[in-house]
DNA sequence: TTAATTTGGGAGTCTTTTGTCTTAAATAAA
DNA sequence: TTTATTTAAGACAAAAGACTCCCAAATTAA
């Protein structure tokens, strides 16, 4: 994994959500017994994710939570940052203090490259759409 | 960075090692300054890499430390994940419960193919082969 | 109106990682 | 032999991350 517990809970729950029929409320221990996560750590993550405006929360029974557009067009990247701050990929594999694009390490280059891909696999697609794809390929594998 | 502190200060104190001329002996303290590593903290760790075998420790005045053969020739991969364990980028970027390569979600089968560089970026290589080309880099910058 | 349910908010605990400090052991030079 | 120097070892402290618990606020249903 390239992130935090919490992004991965974050990411995982905002998925879970965007594969929701519409509108519908999902609540918080519900995700986190269907995704395996620690019930009241993901309740937390949620409560921020609904500050951000990623998600839309309910009080009182029959509430819970479900994805907002923001969320939905929103790449994975994005969400991650938010819950953990930064992604700290930025420096190269061996670490060496001078390894810079002038004075490269002999894996920078490569690593440079691997690392904007990484970016770009994480940064290109929506939430929504990554959540659709993968809805289908479970419906194909039953 | 991929790896820890602890693995990112293992391989810039063994790439500083691998640098130096053959059989020099270098002071802890000295690496710990060049590369700017907290210096008790990369004391400990030149303390489990000596008990590894990557490097050699001479107590007393004039001692140090120097690389031995097996860190030489031994991978930045081996040298990380002996000193911090697995290196665990096993799991998928989405981090789903049930993504798999049976149930791949729609960013696995990139991501597999980018670990998968990675792994080999960090294990195809020797130390010293990195630590050579690097010293080149420096010469022809200066 | 009351009781049950669900999120909000904050305090607090546990664990892991990172980093510091102190003393002992070994070695070399004076 | 004595002193200075350098690593060995282990205890300790600080910070961050992961996780728990409790009570308040809101909402719904009885």
């Amino acid at each position: 994994m390239i992130y935090t517990k919490t992004g991965e809970y974050a990411i995982r729950a905002v998925l879970y959500l965007a594969r929701q029929p519409k509108e519908a409320l999902v609540m918080s221990s519900e995700i986190a017994e269907s995704e395996e996560i620690p019930s009241h750590y993901l309740a937390k993550i949620l409560q921020r994710m609904a500050k951000y405006g990623y998600v839309d929360s309910f009080k009182g029974r029959g509430g819970g939570f479900k994805i907002t557009e923001l969320a939905q067009r929103s790449s994975i990247l994005e969400i991650v940052e938010r819950v953990e701050g930064p992604v700290i990929n930025l420096k190269c594999v061996t670490g060496l203090k001078e390894c810079s694009d002038e004075n490269p390490c002999p894996l920078h280059e490569e690593w440079a490259e691997l690392r904007n891909r990484i970016y770009n696999l994480i940064s290109s697609k929506s939430v929504q759409e990554v959540a659709d794809k993968y809805s289908d390929t479970l419906k194909k594998n039953r």
